[in-house]
RNA sequence: UGGGGUGUCGCCAAGCGGUAAGGCAGCGGCUUUUGGUGCCGCCAUUCCCAGGUUCGAAUCCUGGCACCCCAGCCA
């Protein structure tokens, strides 16, 4: 039960980290996570985050937070305080490196002056309509906009009065002045600022009514703060041209480098922050914390902890190719974690009740169990048997074949942790359902087994008297196709109407009541749960089934 | 002849001219008071295809093919 250090993978960004270093190109790495807060963030963008600090960490560099905060109209305070929240719940810090792209708001403003000073952009009145037009196709070369070769005084002026809210939204823009007949769309004269008035931006208030685009902002905010390596994904692989020219043409202060790397796919979900956010907004699940979302938030919700998303991230790798996870290595990360530190608890699912007669009415023993089979260390818990229990309907069958290792009419079975039972009768209702097991105990069976008799396997149990009632949440896949939408055109057609399943009735052995939200616990043969963070009732989210070698032999009931 | 990328086992992924790592999944077996865990074994004569260079190619060259991204005043 020792948790190896994992030294962390090699990839192609290390690598050339590494030779940057070695060739004396930087004193210390320096890197960044740049999320824009307006949504939460997602298993995706933990591949970024241990990518960025990851490399920080491993080569004794600094990364910084910063979000980017460049489009007021989308972004708010909620989400910043979410990311915070999720990134130091990954277990990253920032120390005091916590910045705003709108921090440099001003120097953006200034840096843009100069660029209009050199020639190189200008103040253009095209409409959106018109520049779309005059941006030509992905075959065909744009056209110069009209406004092209007005002189670095006229944009001087224009872009001040812009600033000072002269002029409406969309009258207006500042674009660089590159090449309109680029193959590359990005260079064909790209919008810079546009004009925005009347919103509140979560850090600069009303200050302003101009506000940068991505590709002018984050070079400059790279150059700003030091950045030595900027990384990203490969969408943004052809806007690297408009990168460097921006940091070419600027008098920034250093000189970083954009490097990009491929966007996580996880099977059966989606990490899209549109899906997401429209999952939430149209009420398809129940927050952006909800268990069976992709979301930092809900894979916390639903019991998975920092250490298995860690080693899951460094397990996919970084490279450029395309790619899409299997649903089985998330989840043989955080079965790999819990099995290693998650106590055993015995929870009934859905109970059926079992009275021993020949044991004593009021009779109760305190049985000792361990909070885990390979490290005793853990400690044990006492567990109360008395005469009457609950084991799980799905436990017994009047009739099976000898592969079921569970009980059976005649048969016996071992209660975990506890004694041998033999079913001696079936009690049923007027409709025919199965509502009581009367067994036989066998004494002195703690430790060994009855001498001449087999018992098909075990099975877990609680006492009815001492049996806690509980709520527990069977999560499934969101959604029941490995790329939601690819076929079915919308992604919604593809939710899985199953993918949660509440089972009210739970019993739950006595000590489990005082877990505490988000303790983590392997319900024997069940799989791995948590508590829930939200209310007050006693609810347990299932994180992960066990794996189930059995089930998966073709479901051989009997 | 728009521009930019990617193609190594079912899914990821090492490999950097010297003769195909590893993980997940799968399949056998052993152990087991969780049909769990652990342990052992099996799982690419072949690297998108076709030529070429070389004593030797997944790695170099040439030509194809397939797939992904780009025409927001989003990031």
């Amino acid at each position: 039960m020792h948790d190896e250090p994992r030294s962390p993978k090699s990839n192609f960004i290390r690598q050339i980290v590494s030779d940057d270093l070695a060739a004396g190109k930087h004193r210390i790495v320096h890197t960044r996570f740049p999320p824009e807060p307006n949504g939460y963030l997602h298993i995706g963008h933990a591949k970024s985050i241990v990518l960025n600090f990851g490399l920080a960490e491993d080569f004794g560099g600094l990364c910084n937070l910063r979000f980017d905060d460049t489009n007021p109209h989308k972004e708010n305070m909620e989400f910043v305080e979410a990311i915070k929240n999720d990134v130091a719940w990954l277990g990253f810090g920032w120390d005091d490196r916590l910045y705003f792209a709108s921090d440099y708001f001003s120097n953006l403003y200034d840096y843009a002056l100069e660029l209009i000073d050199k020639g190189l952009a200008y103040v253009c009145e095209l409409d959106a309509e018109q520049m779309r037009e005059y941006r030509g196709t992905l075959k065909e070369p744009g056209r110069d906009s009209p406004y092209r070769n007005r002189t670095p005084a006229e944009n001087r002026d224009l872009f001040q009065r812009m600033r000072a809210g002269e002029f409406p939204d969309g009258s207006k823009v500042l674009r660089a002045r590159i090449d309109m007949a680029s193959g590359n769309i990005n260079l064909r004269d790209p919008v810079l600022y546009r004009i925005r008035h009347g919103v509140i931006h979560h850090q600069t208030g009303a200050e302003w009514c101009l506000y940068p685009m991505y590709d002018y902002t984050h070079p400059i905010s790279d150059a700003i703060e030091g950045v030595t390596h900027s990384l990203c994904t490969l969408e943004f692989e052809d806007h690297r041209p408009l990168y460097d020219w921006t940091i070419d043409n600027l008098s920034v202060p250093t000189r970083p480098r954009q490097i990009e790397f491929s966007r996580l796919n996880l099977e059966y979900t989606v990490t899209s922050k549109r899906k997401l956010t429209e999952l939430v907004s149209e009420g398809h699940v129940n927050g952006w914390d909800d268990p069976r979302m992709p979301t930092l938030s809900g894979l916390r919700r639903r019991g998975y902890t920092p250490a298995a998303i860690r080693d899951f991230c460094e397990r996919i790798g970084i490279t450029k190719s395309e790619n899409r996870i299997e649903m089985q290595l998330l989840e043989d990360c955080i079965r790999d974690d819990l099995n290693k530190h998650a106590p055993r608890r015995l929870v009934v699912i859905d109970p059926l009740k079992v009275v021993l007669t020949n044991y004593d009415d009021t009779a109760c023993e305190w049985l000792h169990a361990p909070h885990h089979p390979q490290d005793a260390s853990l400690g044990q818990r006492q567990l109360p048997f008395c005469k009457e229990l609950w084991i799980d309907r799905a436990d017994f069958q009047e009739t099976a074949n000898k592969k079921y290792k569970r009980l059976v009419s005649g048969g016996l079975v071992r209660l975990r942790n506890a004694y041998v039972i033999r079913c001696d009768e079936v009690i049923k209702d007027d409709a025919g359902e199965i509502i009581e097991l009367r067994c036989h105990c066998y004494p002195g069976t703690l430790e060994t087994n009855p001498d001449g008799e087999k018992v098909r396997g075990v099975i877990h149990w609680v006492s009815a008297r001492h049996g806690i009632p509980a709520e527990v949440r069977l999560y499934d896949r969101l959604f029941n196709v490995p790329n939601p939408g690819k076929d079915s055109g919308d992604y919604r057609t593809d939710l899985n109407p199953d993918s949660l399943a509440i089972r009210p009735n739970a019993v739950v052995e006595p000590c489990l009541a005082s877990a505490t939200p988000e303790q983590r616990f392997q319900f024997e043969r069940e799989g791995y749960f948590c508590r829930d963070s939200k209310g007050t009732g006693l609810v347990f989210n299932r994180t992960v089934t066990l794996r189930d070698t059995w089930a998966k032999a073709g479901d051989s009931e009997a």
